[in-house]
DNA sequence: TGTACATCAGTGAACGCGCGTTCACTGATGTAC
DNA sequence: TGTACATCAGTGAACGCGCGTTCACTGATGTAC
């Protein structure tokens, strides 16, 4: 027999990677357990339901997401350069977790209000975003109406940045010759540099 | 018997519903049969496979977009307006066909490769934002570079925006007193008024 | 140190389900002569 | 105007498939005494 906790891990493993092959619809608890070379009863052992899995991957996603904004934060330098790192890591995460970013944001998918935790993790990263902006842009003339656009423009921006690169939108409109690393740079520069601030 | 094309948008259009509804997992040729109150093999008249349904629903979408674009681009008044609207056109387009806008972007549901006419009508829909962009911010020390990044960003912002709100992740940040359609009006002016201008 | 027992993580068979797709058929409509 | 024929959009039965989930069982491990 394994030890405690392996095939719990291998079944989170090769759900991601079955994901990222295959698409969010290919994800099944019977081609898991083939992958682990598991019989397809094994997994329910460590996860009451498909659904119990998929929350698990989520909560999962969003403490990673929140860690690494976190990390943005704590860098010393300007408030402007925290918010410009926070918006690299978001895009990061999404870049080097795509399985995870897929469903983290798909309510259907998962259904978090029957997982508080990921649901805590969700908070957790969003409320990383709302300080950030806060420290960049608050004001004597910057009411709460335009911190909370400010805070959904960078959500969206970056949001978005990820989500057509995943997708391979970006890919196939930029021109090929371009490194996509540099594209993203570039972006992310513009958008930090001009986005939201006085003129 | 029904008349030629009937059952055909019947078809597309439980197609939508049912994704709207459900999830884009829940689209099966089946159900849409059985909402059309026809049996099951009847649609396959319409569409050789599952496959070309979704095709032909992705087509629609990006040729609905397109035209949406290109009415902001033709509107009078100053080229920043008319890139106000089109990002606004795009937020409208989303909001109002949620079912086309979840499925336009998913490559691995539907290989667009093997549809041209999608295909094209995606590409039409790009470029409507590129000439905007050029006509917003080309300019002697804007190089290529540039513009790309700028496209990129007014995309990727408008296009999380989009999916953020059908996804419902910003009706839960948001403060809840607050109206969504004033936020998306805020949000979209501040970035208009300020992303990749000069300062 | 040995023994009885509970627990835990597996196996393998079986369930019912909805799906996409194929096939043979039907009956109404349109068309050539 | 009638007739023969092709076409077209339906029906209904059937196929094989993979899925989530349940059940009864097994054998190793940990633990109380």
């Amino acid at each position: 027999m394994r030890r405690v906790t392996e095939l719990r891990e291998q079944v989170l493993a090769s759900s991601l990677a079955l994901i990222e092959e295959q698409g969010v619809a290919a994800l099944s608890l019977r081609e898991v357990a083939r992958r682990a070379g598991v019989s397809h009863q094994a997994p329910y052992h460590h996860f009451g339901s498909k659904d119990a899995l998929v929350a698990e991957l989520v909560g999962r996603g969003f403490t990673r997401l929140s860690e690494m904004l976190e990390s943005a934060e704590r860098t010393r330098g300007t408030p402007a350069r925290r918010l410009r790192l926070a918006a690299r890591a978001y895009v990061d995460f999404a870049l080097a977790n795509p399985a995870a970013f897929r469903i983290m944001f798909r309510p259907e998918l998962a259904d978090l209000s029957a997982c508080p935790s990921a649901g805590a993790a969700g908070s957790r990263a969003y409320s990383v975003l709302v300080r950030l902006v806060d420290e960049n842009f608050r004001g004597p003339r910057v009411g709460p109406d335009r911190l909370e656009a400010i805070t959904t423009m960078h959500w969206s921006m970056v949001h978005g940045l990820s989500t057509l690169l995943l997708d391979g939108s970006l890919g196939k409109r930029a021109r090929p010759a371009r490194d996509t690393e540099a594209l993203i740079d570039r972006t992310l520069d513009l958008f930090s540099r001009t986005a939201g601030r006085q003129r």
